[in-house]
This record gives C-alpha cells, structure tokens and sequence, in this order.
DNA sequence: TTCCATTCCGGCAACGTTACCGGCAACCAT
DNA sequence: ATGGTTGCCGGTAACGTTGCCGGAATGGAA
C-alpha cells in the first residue's frame, strides 16, 4: 500500500536537509550524535530501506554477481550455493544463469548479466565452447571474470577447480591396485579441459606402474550417460576389449554400468568401474561405483573468495 | 576501456536533444523517420545499451522476478529452467534463492529480493515454514506472488502445481492392482501440502478398493533419504507389516529401499515400492522403483506464466 | 577583539533515463 | 488572412542517492 520510504521523507518530517539524513544513516562523522539518533529512530519507524537502484546508478556499481553454469546438476548445484554463501556474506547478490551446454545461450546469458549491469562474472563454461571471444568482451570493459570447475587455457582469467590431473591419477591407479591391466578410459569432448587433465593423470597413472597406453582404448564421447552407454557398448565388444573403465565423470559412470549389465558382464569379477565426482547416485546402484570425491561446495566458495 | 555509450553521447555528436534520441529509440511516432535512422545508425556504431538501472530507477520497476526454492534438486532445478525459459522470453530476469529448506534463510532471501527490487516472486515453500507472514508482507507491498509445487493454504495466491492427490491415487491403485494390500504410506511433514494432498489419493484409493486405513501404516518423517531409511526399518519391524509403501518422493524410495535391502527382503516379491517425481535415478537403482511421473519443466512454465 | 579551527549542516550537481509540456513551423480548411 | 491541426523537436523535472563545496555557528587561543 505505501510507498516505501526515502531519505526525502525522513529529511522533510525532522525539518533537515536531504544530505544531513545521507550521511547520518552511514558515514556517522560530520554529523551531531543528536540528528543522527533521530535520523535513525525516524528510519526505523518508517522502516526505512535504500533504494538500491539509485544507490548503483549513483557510484556505478551494481553489488551483484553474474553466475554462467551449464547446468545444475548435483555438483554445480552445490558449487553455486558455496558461491552464494560467500557473496551474501560480502554483501553482494547472484545471479545465476544456466547455459545448458549450448554456446548460443551461453552468450545470449552473458549478455543479459552485462545488460543486468553486474560487476563481475563467475563462470563454468559450456562443454559446446570452443570461441571465448564473449567472456573477452567481458574482461575489456574491465569487469573481473572468475573461471570455475570447467576452466580453459583459452581464456586469461583466474581460476579456480580440484587437481582434476591427481583425481584422474588416483582414479587410474585404484584400479591398477585391483589387478586391473587394460583400463579403458572414456573422456568428455576433446576441447574440455576438465576432461583432458583426468586423462593426463590417466596416463601418468599407467606410466608409473609401467603398463603401455592403447590409444583403442581412449574414447571420447559427449558428457552424457547416453553416450557413454553405447560408447561403452563398444568397448566391450572389441576382440580384446578392457577389464576395468575410468569415466571422468559419474554421470559416464552410470551409461557404462548400465552397459556392463545389458552385456551380463558382472562388476567387479569381470570389470572395474571408477567415476568421478562422487555424486550420491553411486552407492545407491549396483553394484556400487567407486568415484573420486570433489568438494563442490568448497570449491564455489573459493570461486567466490577469488572474486 | 571505453565506457559505455549513453544517450547523451548520441544527442551531442547528432546536434540534437536527449528527448529526440530517447523517442527516436523506442517511441518511434513523433519523431522524423530521417533523424531516427540517423540515431539507430549511430547507436549500433556506438554499441549503445540502455542502461537498465537508469531504467529501472524512472519507471519504478526492474523487469526482475525473484525465485525462492528450498533446494535446486532435479526436480526443482528443471522447474526453474521452465520458469528462467518463460521470464527471458517475456523480457524479465530471474534471480534464484535457496532457502535450503530452512526457515530463516527463506526469510533472508525475501528481504534480500525485496531489497533488489524485484518486480515480484515465484515461491515454492520451505518445508521448514509454518509461518507465512514474510510472504504476506510482500503482497502488502502489492507485488505479485505466485507459488508453485510446494503451496500452502496459508497463504492466497496464485499457485500451480500437480494433481498430487491424483498422483497419490495413481500410485497407490498401482500396488493394489498388483495385489498388495497393507500398504504403508510415508508422508513427509505433517504441515506439507504437497505431502498431504499425495496422502489424501492414497486413502482415497484404499476407499475405492475398500481397503480399511491402518493408522499405523502411515507414517511422517522429514523429507529426506536417511529419515524416510529408518522410518521403513521400523515398518518392517512391525508384527504385521506392510506388503507394499508408497512413499510421497522419490528421495524418501531411495531410502526405502535401502532399508528393504537392509532388512534382506526382495522387491517386488517381498514387498512393492513406489515413489513420486520420477527422477531418473528411480530407474538406476537395483531393483528399479516404479514413480509416478511429474511434469516438472512444464510446471515452471505454467508458474511463470502465471506471473 | 581578532583570528583560526572545528563542528555541523544545506545546496547543488550528477548518475542515465523518460514523461510531460510547450513551442515552432508547415499545412490545410475555412 | 485566420485559425486549427499536425509533425517534429527541445527544455525541464523527476526517480533516490551521494560527493563536493561552501558557509554558519561555536569555541578557544592569540
């Protein structure tokens, strides 16, 4: 019903002036301890809020953050809220935008946060990218970029995602302690990063213990249980197909068990399975799959922390 | 770099005034169609975006809809893909909260959007929430507010959500036409609608097949996997205990039918399972868990659209 | 008394935009 | 010629806030 109350209002009913009331309600020096109890009883009374809007015109700056994800499944879902804890406690205010992995809404959100005038962006880029040239125009307007989870060697920002190398080396060798020789690995995109560096550690993983690598046994396929299915399909019906698969991600994780099972092959006597992610849907199938842990909320706090 | 254009850059290299330039890119009727094309050409050179807080400040509103969820879950997070769909397409922008089912903090993200002067909500409710007068103090303020999903009856606004008491009927008739008769119910908090509404199609199905209602057969826990694990435990502990659940989430199945698997009982031999929302993980697990099915992107739409 | 410093306050401009009003031509009809 | 209509444009104020500057009053020191 009222409109919500202005530092005009406050100014007019204590017979002062527009500035007076300014200053009182913040800065507290140049201003009589009096006037300034008053202002303050006065703009509680009339609940008195800021108008943030004309607050950001004012010193150009919006307080609120741009968050670009692909999606929000349960590990992004959980790094946004790490990245919501610790924007809120510095006073600023997210927004989040989902790309759905496709470049062209990718840039349509960012220039939607642009529009929405924030003061930076936190961003896990979309496994279709391969231009960056949107984020480019972010950072020369001069507005700080913070890259997360899904980072890229193409863009010069800072960033910020677990040892996905060290992930995929420990993934590698857990198998390689089973007993496990010919380890197949299924990787996202070729242009992913995240999917690169667990390989790398892959390898590295297969170096160490001396067991040589067989490029028939590397396959990419988009980040998707689907694909993964048949990807693994495929691996298992290759003369000498693999006993064990590293998929870099848990939603991989689950395409190949289910692939393993349409097969009939049983987990872990005929082959091993190691995922990545640990997201809770792994010890719920079975036979459960074993995954590299991620701390995802942790994680989008430190995003955040870099802003 | 450079900053951004503004109308008054365009007025001053055209000679002509801000009023014109600001007609000339938008009005359109009372404006030469010569200088118009002038000012649209320049402003296309000069990469001109209006700004929104200039905007938003002078015609008092911000063409942003605040959203409140409990958690971004699968269901959710597909809901607020629906409603994110609708809003862009309708020129609005949406800002996500997670209240994380907690009551406080669906408080502090009410103030925080109330603060961000968004031109008004889409709620789905805490489960935590008894109280509704945050909510009401937004309508006070004669904002819009809809509620979606998870709606209360404490509270009168627009709302969308799903037949859930059909739902409940739906699943519930499916145990019984595969010959289960003492069929348990696990309900979530006894404030919850959605709970209730999915409660009352079971009963109203044990009507129809004149099955008589147990009382101890239905049972409250919180909405969550570990709850609804010992909840199920302590059913099957019962002297006479039920041949069939249903559970009112998917979430709360998992839990079930881990304590199933717990207590060493097959399904569907030993005991059927159903659950609601049909997330895919109902049909990774072993064995699957039937679920009654649940628009979800389509209902963020409807609530949107509501808006 | 004079002078300077301190304390407190008000006025003005600005952020970028649009709504409103008024004015100046040019044209048409009387 | 006169009056009214129409097409086009500019000036001003306003949205709510803060930064800057200048000024009045007070007090103490010279």
């Amino acid at each position: 019903m009222e409109k919500p109350a202005t530092i005009k209002d406050i100014a007019k009913r204590l017979n002062i002036s527009l500035s007076t009331v300014s200053r009182a309600l913040r800065n507290a020096s140049d201003v009589n301890p009096d006037t300034k109890k008053a202002v303050m009883a006065l703009s509680e009374e009339l609940n008195y809020q800021p108008n943030k809007l004309a607050l950001s015109l004012r010193q150009k700056q919006t307080h609120t953050i741009g968050v670009i994800v692909p999606n929000l499944d349960y590990v992004l879902s959980l790094m946004v809220r790490g990245i919501d804890e610790v924007a809120l406690e510095a006073g600023f205010t997210v927004m989040v935008c989902q790309s759905n992995e496709s470049f062209g809404r990718e840039i349509l959100n960012t220039r939607r946060l642009l529009e929405s005038l924030v003061d930076g962006f936190i961003i896990s880029v979309s496994s279709e990218s391969k231009s960056f040239d949107h984020f480019k125009k972010i950072q020369e307007r001069n507005l700080p970029v913070v890259v997360f989870d899904r980072v890229t060697p193409h863009l010069t920002a800072p960033s910020v995602r677990i040892d996905n190398e060290e992930g995929g080396f420990v993934a590698t060798e857990h198998l390689i302690e089973q007993g496990y020789r010919r380890i197949a690995v299924l990787a996202g995109p070729e242009n992913l990063g995240v999917s690169n560096s667990r390989m790398d550690g892959y390898l590295n993983a297969l170096k160490k213990h001396k067991i040589k690598k067989d490029p028939a046994l590397i396959v990419h396929c988009d980040f998707n249980q689907d694909y993964a299915y048949f990807a693994t399909l495929e691996l298992l019906a290759m003369k000498k197909r693999p006993d064990a698969i590293f998929t870099i991600s848990d939603r991989m994780a689950i395409g190949a068990m289910l692939a393993i099972k349409k097969k009939g092959l049983r987990m872990p006597e005929d082959i091993g399975l190691v995922g990545f992610n640990n997201e809770p849907v792994t010890s719920l199938v079975t036979p459960t799959i074993s995954s590299v842990d991620m701390p995802s909320f942790e994680l989008g706090k430190a995003a955040a922390k870099l802003f």
